[in-house]
DNA sequence: TCTAGTCTTTGAACCGATTCAATCAGTCAC
DNA sequence: GTGACTGATTGAATCGGTTCAAAGACTAGA
């Protein structure tokens, strides 16, 4: 960048001081009127370009926020950004968005830049619940509010209760009359996919059905191609012995797997129901449309943003707020007989049903 | 950020100056070994962390890129962004993305806001043709880099034929024998969309068929709500009319059309055969999977990537590059009869077909 | 011992915008 | 005419890191 029209550019132009010229930019009610224009006009003339890193040398922070996400493919988190950015927008803040992809090296990277930024605040989904690095930033006084993650009185944090979105995914299954389900996804000790399972155990506790009916097909993470492999076990197992119903950890695992078995010949939901996780957009657009626990993904974003500018206004009295959200069952034709599905007549072949809300 | 450790209480804890410390930051070999050492343990004790503004401010530009994403919800968009950053993460500079979403305005704030912080440079997917605004920030010396964009010798660009790649779908839909056509997209004014109409225009002319065997069914925006929206207007045709083929302008539409066909009932690709374009990951994984003009997501992002670089390294004597990748018709179940389908033994049902290679 | 050369370290100047005490101009009241 | 006050403007100091000419320390060769 050759650039060199500066605040004194501008000042020596319009035949007045620095001084002057940055009132017209940040206080310009305390300038006169013919002042004020002749500033205008030379910043027009000129073409200057304030220079934040100036701005924000003096200011001590800058005017951004950044989202490290986890999985900047996963439409899931594409929604939870646009809720924060509604929110950042509104307040004249600006929204980068940093993807670490699931991996930890990236997250640190990203972390540290962040810092040597001075952003105003950070917002992350953490790709583990190994928070070393983020209680070093917290300490600094860098606030950070968790995104997507399980109250921890150490932190601001928004999430919704996915033990809750677990036990409605299952009871749902358990009310369709299926004997025999599988919880897919992994790896285990990632929280979000841990809670959802053992939501499902509760469930199928309520409903006085043995721990053994549910089967657990571990994938390695959570995205299509995962999806389809477990479609593929899954297939492979005996009639007799295989599932009637799978919960999926998330969406992307639930369309892999719905794919492997409309390759495979199986037919859904009469020989699988599946009920999957998050409702992305592309799970109603399913050709078999899909049941999914619904979260409030933009509110999960605007909520995020609103304590993280809270927690950057108030400075070190700040109080730490976890907010959780409820989770909501969206029944669709993945999960339901098709005699069932055509009795309602609900023309999306969507209808909500919000349990215990 | 309560924040007050900077160089120099790092060079007094050392007992060193200030230009010391620096020389250990950026030219660690300038420094003797014990001095080293002083100033890396004082620096870990008072947890200095450097601040990238005062950098920046002498250095006069930033070590970051910036991508403006048309639209962070398209798979498409999110997989050149990963491209890019690969090659950003490997030139030692970070990626920031931003989110216009299709509006002007936000383009224009972001736009703004990265010529305020310097930026190394500019990726963007332009929301219009219109690059006045573009057209400044590269006065100004900024290295802008057109994604997604049909070559113009004022820029940098990176792009797919579309003309070429709606070739390629309406040419395989011909050879399957439809003789009634829907071209499903719009805007109009995209020249993405514009340019597949064309396509699409060509390949019935070069078929030796007349014009008018294909329809156009104009959307006002590419997402799975708009096809949805174009499938009822496409179902509600007597069967006579109706197009026995469409060719969406992007994927979320061709989804959108195949689950509205679902739940009226109609066959795809038995009464409507559809291709999509982009080929995003959901197109593959859809229940009947979509037939798809790909394009090469990650090496358009890491290509654009690259040229920016070049750019911003070249300097003032830097000559426009413009790269234009040829597209690949991948055919699926949802354009060739089952029967035929059958007879392919391509295990996921996916075949690539490179046409002109 | 002296000189040339190498390696290390220093510290003031600088980047660009903001801030604030100080100055200046003008108005009004007495 | 003087003093008090308001409002506008100034300009030097400041933020934190980088740079570079210059000084200092040391070594090797003559």
């Amino acid at each position: 960048m050759r650039d060199s029209t500066g605040i004194k550019h501008v000042a020596a132009r319009a035949g007045v001081s620095v001084g002057t010229v940055s009132n017209v930019l940040n206080r310009p009610d305390r300038v006169s009127e013919p002042t004020r224009s002749k500033v205008l006009s030379a910043i027009e003339e000129l073409g200057f370009v304030r220079n934040e890193s100036g701005r924000q040398l003096r200011a001590g922070h800058s005017r951004t926020l950044a989202y490290v996400v986890l999985d900047a493919s996963n439409p899931f988190f594409t929604d939870v950004a646009k809720g924060i950015e509604q929110v950042a927008r509104a307040a004249g803040v600006a929204l980068y968005i940093c993807n670490s992809d699931g991996d930890t090296a990236r997250e640190a990277d990203y972390l540290d830049l962040l810092l040597e930024q001075r952003v105003r605040g950070i917002l992350i989904t953490p790709v583990t619940q190994e928070t070393s690095q983020l209680a070093v930033h917290a300490r600094r006084g860098m606030p950070v509010v968790l995104v997507d993650r399980s109250p921890d009185a150490a932190w601001c944090s928004v999430g919704v209760d996915d033990v809750e979105g677990g036990e409605l995914a299952v009871t749902h299954l358990c009310e369709q009359g299926h004997q025999r389900i599988a919880f897919v996804g992994g790896p285990m000790h990632t929280v979000q996919v841990a809670d959802r399972l053992e939501g499902s155990r509760r469930a199928l506790a309520a409903a006085g059905r043995p721990p053994d009916s549910l089967s657990v097909i571990e994938t390695t993470t959570l995205n299509v191609a995962e999806g389809r492999r477990a479609g593929e076990r899954l297939s492979g197992l005996p009639r007799a012995r295989r599932p009637t119903a799978a919960f999926c950890a998330n969406d992307l695992v639930a369309l892999g797997l719905l794919q492997q078995m409309t390759v495979m010949g199986v037919d859904v939901p009469d020989e699988l129901a599946i009920v999957g996780y998050d409702d992305i957009e592309f799970a109603g657009a399913a050709a078999v449309p899909l049941s999914s626990v619904r979260q409030p993904r933009e509110l999960l974003g605007r909520t995020a943003a609103e304590l993280l500018l809270a927690e950057s206004a108030a400075g070190t009295d700040h109080v730490h707020q976890q907010v959780v959200f409820r989770p909501e069952l969206v029944v669709r034709a993945s999960s339901i007989t098709k005699s069932e599905l055509s009795a309602s007549n609900e023309p999306s072949g969507s209808l909500k049903q919000t349990e215990r809300g």
